[in-house]
DNA sequence: AATGAATGAGCATTCATTCAT
DNA sequence: TATGAATGAATGCTCATTCAT
């Protein structure tokens, strides 16, 4: 029989994810102690176990949790404005906050990539298209309503959250020394919508 | 009395970090076991230890021999093109090419990350912030050169280092499946050259 | 307060101990999970308790019932012959084939020799001594009946116990391969009874 | 790579094994905390892995050193008689004396039976086959000489076994109380041998 | 200088037992 | 009475680091 995992009570699932959140983002995946979420989520080392089954499933399933919240936040940013191009600079926008406000949550995603590359579960790697599909649509409205150029609306999404990953995971990592997180992914926003933009919109985007 | 390193022969200096590469690649810095790395290399675990002082210091050997081969790619890359322009783009490309054909070093920038955050030692951070100030010079030469936009140079090299990593770590995370890392970088360059290029030279870029 | 032990419904006791059995066989004492008792004998893991106090109780409960099925079989064997020489050998061929019938009974056997050596429980020892007796008796009549030289009934009968013990238990751990517990029983029993015979002239050998 | 298993110092080794059979036989194989054993070896506990891998090998080691110990033992009971009858009453003789001297080594053998059934590395099985072998032979000669029936030599031997192991473990799980592990085999012995002999008329029990 | 044997702190995981519902 | 969620002590095994040779 497999492990068996189930979890009763919504509320210890939440204190061990937001625990977890916490321990994996100071000591990294190999680093963590068990033990320590579970002291700091205020349950037995047991309790995780049956919740989580093991030590990597409590970390997808952290990592899940983080993507989860990313997305929600995303969305909420999007619905603040009506253009395609006006969404797509809230999302930068809302992107850079996220994390800068949550730095452990950035913890957690270069974690994962880290410590897992492309091992993710499966539920993941859908929850990741279903955003690359949400932006790519997003795209397509722009390309329509001439905002921006004629381009592969999944080749820019995917380039834009490759730059979004790498201003915050580089901003982060230069100590906040320089600009905030969120600066930094404007910053970039910048750079980037400028250039997909349509000719005859540049006026206006500069 | 502090730790002994000495470091009587290069070339076993070299076997080792070549070793190290390969194993904290594939294992990540926790999930690697020293003794692999002395086997690999063809030496005792004693003398990792005599080169290196400890697992950490070893990294970050590892680490900066990485980013010194880099650097020298990137050196040679930037001196086959004669207009700013042109070095920056032979830039992203060979940082793209460079990653692809050694997908270990990604590892290991990735490692770097997720493990060490800011703590590199100081040697490291003046060799990146040496690779900054050399690409700012190219792009405040293409600045009076009337190629690039007149924006901050440091925020600019900044910026594209951190798409530049985001590319590739988030190409080489979709399991090649999509694009190839130079593939992704040169696209990443596309829209990030296009974006500050000043208006008037427009249309040779694109 | 003393643990409480009650057994309200005998259904659920016999299920618990068929359970256990299984499981006991399989994995040993300490390699048991009394959760996978109860998952398989359809009660929570908490009435398991509630019937038999602990893990050590629970493992005597079911050696006790095994015993107690050996006892059975084998009273049923003897009434099968009338001479004493034939009780034994019925005897001898009913201890064969129970194991052979049962491998999981014999499994108990062995742990509980393993894992508890004289540790158990007073009852079971009772049980033991009564089957000795009975088993004397036997003998006795043989001896009375001339079919058996005089000897010590009690030693002959801890004598065929422990022939009969390590027929089943070195037969069955040479997987098979030879012959079955049955053959292996009655030949041990061949070579015991012969031996045991009166009219043949020993004087040779002792 | 595989578990590197060496044993660079031969005292250590038999420091370990000795220990081993010590809280093996006090412990049962899944009650034995492997510290224990390094505590006892004196040595620490890597030193343990390091030189038998992991727990179960630690035991198939230990084992395999007791049946080692047992096969000189009663290799040298053989040779001090010089008939066939001789030499298996001798190895009785022995067989009982051997685990009464090293209780422990009785559990060992419990213990191995209880755990691992059939699972014996290849090694332990070959020895067992050449003891079986080795007494084949001494009945085979007896037979020659007309001392013994006619018989299967191999069947007999393991006959013969198995009553040896039945008498040791059953009279040491009576705690004693009643005959030494010596004289229980002497017994065994006895009822044995007397009916393998040639000369008697057993034709109305067969 | 080089080696690799020895060490033991550290950590993932399991499971007997309890007890609130 | 029956249940199964919660617990934490127990234990196998690893691996960074040391140091005698």
């Amino acid at each position: 029989m497999t492990k068996t995992v189930t979890k009763p009570d919504v509320c210890k699932e939440e204190a061990i994810l937001s625990a977890a959140v916490h321990v994996f983002a100071r000591a990294g995946f190999r680093g963590t102690d068990v033990q320590e979420i579970a002291d700091r989520a205020g349950v037995g080392k047991g309790t995780v176990y049956r919740y989580f089954g093991d030590k990597q499933e409590l970390f997808w399933g952290t990592a899940f949790w983080v993507l989860d919240k990313l997305d929600q936040h995303l969305t909420n940013a999007i619905s603040a404005s009506d253009s395609p191009l006006g969404k797509l600079r809230a999302t930068c926008r809302a992107y850079g906050a996220f994390f800068e406000t949550n730095p452990e949550y950035l913890e957690i995603f270069v974690l994962d990539r880290a410590e897992f590359r492309g091992d993710a579960p499966p539920a993941r790697r859908e929850r990741h298209e279903k955003m690359i599909a949400e932006f790519g649509k997003i795209v397509e409205a722009g390309i329509a309503a001439g905002e921006i150029r004629p381009v592969d609306a999944r080749n820019v999404v995917l380039s834009l959250g490759s730059t979004l990953y790498g201003s915050v995971v580089c901003a982060a990592m230069t100590a906040a020394g320089d600009r905030s997180l969120t600066e930094m992914a404007e910053h970039a926003a910048d750079i980037f919508l400028t250039g997909i933009c349509a000719e005859s919109s540049k006026g206006s985007e500069q």
